[in-house]
DNA sequence: CTACATGCAAAGAATTTGCAAATCA
DNA sequence: TGATTTGCAAATTCTTTGCATGTAG
């Protein structure tokens, strides 16, 4: 039988995680934990959040330089975010028009099994100062 | 005085970008050439392809792995791409509907210096049999 | 000639994995 | 106790870089 453990390090990145506005990288996220006292692995990191992204408790994206990015999920539902470049800050956007937009292309040109991708990265009103 | 050389490896990649109708990683890029008895290094791959996208010879976009892929580039103009996931074919979309959605975005919330990201993943007709 | 390109190997960076030790339930 | 989780280090991948050598113009 299948379980998870709420073990400290999962508490720990959870707290992290709910506490941030916006995206941070695995990587940026174990230094956060490590620098505020946590004794944790990276690679513990990277398990947790992929088994939360697995039940869509975290949100992942990738940057520009590929790097994969990770937030708390708020809606269960599908949608898009705009994501601040500087601090990582996300709204999160719900498109239909976006949807609408998509499905009609798959009719077009036959395309099955889609999926889109739609980030809008930009640099947020308290960064720009 | 900087200027770009036309040689072997670079005619032959950018033969082999012409020759294809879609997204292709420079991995395979190279793997291509290198069996179709092409003597050519995968850094020189690499390095070729960040020039040509440089200067938008080529359009690059991420896959969800976060690899690169690589593509000839038709039209100089800001546009999309419905992009095959197994034979990489691509469509390019010019979507008008969707600059002017995120050029919204961008002035409800603030967001400045914004860029876009919009793809498009699905099987193409062929590849479905 | 000589500035730019290439190849190779080494360096980097992000992410994953193997395995013994620690630990939640 | 027993199944998971953790930590560490090693292994993987993709991509970039350093440097001596090759070559287009």
């Amino acid at each position: 039988m299948q379980s998870v453990r709420v073990t400290k390090q999962r508490q720990a990145i959870e707290s992290v995680l709910d506490s941030l506005p916006g995206f941070i990288s695995a990587q940026a996220l174990h230094q956060h934990l490590t620098a505020n006292g946590e004794s944790i692995g990276l690679a513990t990191v990277y398990r947790t959040l992929q088994s939360m992204s697995e039940v869509n408790l975290v949100d992942v994206l990738r940057d520009q330089s590929g790097e994969m990015l990770f937030r708390a999920c708020k809606s269960k539902h599908h949608h898009h975010h705009l994501v601040c470049r500087s601090c990582g800050a996300a709204i999160e956007l719900q498109a239909s028009e976006v949807e609408t937009w998509a499905a009609q292309l798959a009719a077009r040109y036959g395309y099955q099994q889609l999926e889109h991708e739609v980030e809008i990265f930009g640099t947020c009103p308290k960064c720009i100062n």
